[in-house]
DNA sequence: TTATATTTTGCATTCGAAGTCATTATTAAG
DNA sequence: CTTAATAATGACTTCGAATGCAAAATATAA
């Protein structure tokens, strides 16, 4: 039947007696076509198997469907479900993911390259550096982007955040209110802007409450690297009472060091807290204290955004910023009172 | 400067005093143009900003330079690293990730419109359920298929599978050599063809060894639904000795209710493993024995069966499986001797 | 030098749907 | 039953790159 040959618009104009603009007008919506012509169509459409050509609309209409989701997988547990939350929403409206992954293999160049040539709608960059030069690429090339979790200095770029100095911030008076003083600042990798962000804003609130000079080690968002951070700090320095890590896999990891190999029982020898709000924090073991992302907010406002801005390109970036939830977990307590 | 217009092929054939024809071999490789035009070109498309239109070139072309990756959301912790791994290989071989997430809103039938009318090249489905009539729909759009964890009655599609049996009867093996009789297998989602696989290959490896009407428990690969589900049996029967996982989650789940609600140590008093070899099996509070999927191998393999049904869509399909590898944890132990 | 082979080049067409515009069919109003 | 207003239709063009083909330019051989 099918001899090999994609079923086009004209075949089915052919077959049902119309013309091809008529067939393609009962495939676009708010279009005058009469009953009995789109019956006929449709009939015939559908007996052929007729499917219209989504790469032959984009190239007329130069609307792709197609939101490229350039994604930073080293960053963080959360991002899939992020990822996940962000298809959903953008199928919901009709447009299609592109992914890219933005590792060291690939750098964001290539990824732009990529961008410009599939003409995509719109872009939402996850966590991903963006400095305002390449923000001005887009601009040129007319192609609204959305970051999330990620400001540009000048808000020439929407973004949408999640509030880490509020929830940081709240974190740090939680254990200044059991009195601890001994603090160590646990950082996530050196080339994150998030992990940058958390680590200033835990020695920034610290501060405000008169301890400065605190220790900070550096991970790199991984649970091995939580263990391996603490155990080296715990190898030159007496044990801290509270450690703030810059997210909870990291913590996680500090938890099981501490228990395991310095015998600091969690929370009562050590107060340990995290960010993000991964699934495994409520886990038996651990009940962590944390904040919580508002990730299904952050994602459903991305999508707005993002569609906003394709409908109405003159429209002014936009920032939105969520605070996070605390999440009172387990794994905070008085200061242990020795020394 | 840039006007507004996207910069064209004509344009720089304009510019640079050549023809369309020119400026578009410039842009393949492979074709003959002589150095002094291809310098002009190159010149010429550098100072106007030009980049190939690529979805006009998909439309002359038919290859899209895109695979759609159907992705079932719900099923499995390691997917998303799965995920990842297929979009890293994909893009060294020059394609793009179109993705479709399979959750209860968007069904298959939805999901496949949108893969016929964006002329994808090829198609990653990621355990989610296919048989043998959306294969045929495949074959008809002459668009390869490969499935990833879940195979189809007759070869009809190329598929790519962790060796669930071995894995499982391994594990059983472990189980069995440590004299265990009361056991126990908790299933993953019905709708999951994964889940009823490993719960057979459970059941069976069992069988094998004289263990016959060993009672089910279901969940939904979830912790929260591990514990329940545990919790759930432990309402109505005397503890198990031993408890088959259909993944690791819900393993992490049980050693959690078990723990803390039912006065059972593990391993000491009960046994669990896991199958996936997620990142937390190695956490210090579970350290489950489990097998591990080769995904490394399975993505390559994924990849590269698609490309070779691309470029030969002629060829036969194929199986290919691997086994896991055991992960030795501390989740079991021999047998308590009570009862 | 001429005849032949080879490489470059441009013209014209193609991919498949959508949009413009003028024409025809239909409905509503007078 | 006209006339005016509206709806439906088809012919033709467009989007932007790729490609078959023939003509032109260049290289090779005799």
């Amino acid at each position: 039947m099918n001899k090999n040959k994609r079923v086009t618009s004209y075949d089915v104009a052919k077959v049902a007696g119309v013309s091809q603009s008529a067939v393609s007008r009962v495939f676009q919506k708010g279009r005058s076509v009469s009953d009995k012509t789109r019956e006929k169509v449709l009939a015939t459409a559908d007996e052929l198997g007729y499917k219209p050509n989504a790469i032959a609309r984009m190239l007329i209409t130069k609307h792709s469907g197609m939101v490229a989701v350039i994604f930073y997988y080293r960053v963080n547990l959360i991002y899939p479900e992020v990822l996940s939350l962000l298809n959903k929403r953008l199928s919901e409206k009709n447009e299609r993911v592109l992914l890219f992954n933005l590792d060291d293999a690939a750098g964001l160049d290539d990824i732009l390259e990529h961008i410009w040539t599939f003409q995509v709608d719109g872009v939402i960059a996850i966590a991903a550096h963006f400095d305002n030069e390449s923000i001005n690429k887009f601009k040129q090339h007319q192609i609204p982007v959305v970051l999330y979790n990620r400001r540009v200095a000048g808000h020439s770029a929407s973004s949408v955040c999640c509030n880490h100095e509020q929830g940081i911030f709240e974190l740090v008076e939680i254990l200044h209110n059991f009195k601890h003083k001994n603090y160590l600042v646990l950082a996530g990798p050196e080339e994150s802007d998030v992990a940058q962000e958390r680590c200033e804003l835990a020695l920034k609130a610290l501060a405000n409450k008169g301890i400065n000079n605190v220790p900070i080690e550096y991970g790199d968002f991984s649970y091995a690297s939580g263990r391996q951070a603490f155990s080296n700090y715990m190898a030159s320095h007496s044990a801290p009472t509270a450690v703030v890590c810059s997210n909870d896999t990291m913590a996680i990891g500090v938890i099981d060091e501490a228990r395991e190999n310095c015998g600091l029982r969690v929370p009562e020898d050590l107060s340990v807290v995290g960010f993000d709000g991964v699934n495994a924090v409520f886990w038996h073991s651990y009940q962590l204290t944390t904040v919580k992302q508002p990730i299904e907010q952050m994602t459903k406002a991305a999508v707005d955004i993002l569609l906003e801005q394709i409908a109405s390109p003159e429209n002014p970036a936009q920032l939105r910023v969520w605070s996070g939830s605390l999440i009172q977990g387990n794994t905070v307590g008085p200061a242990r009172n020795e020394q």
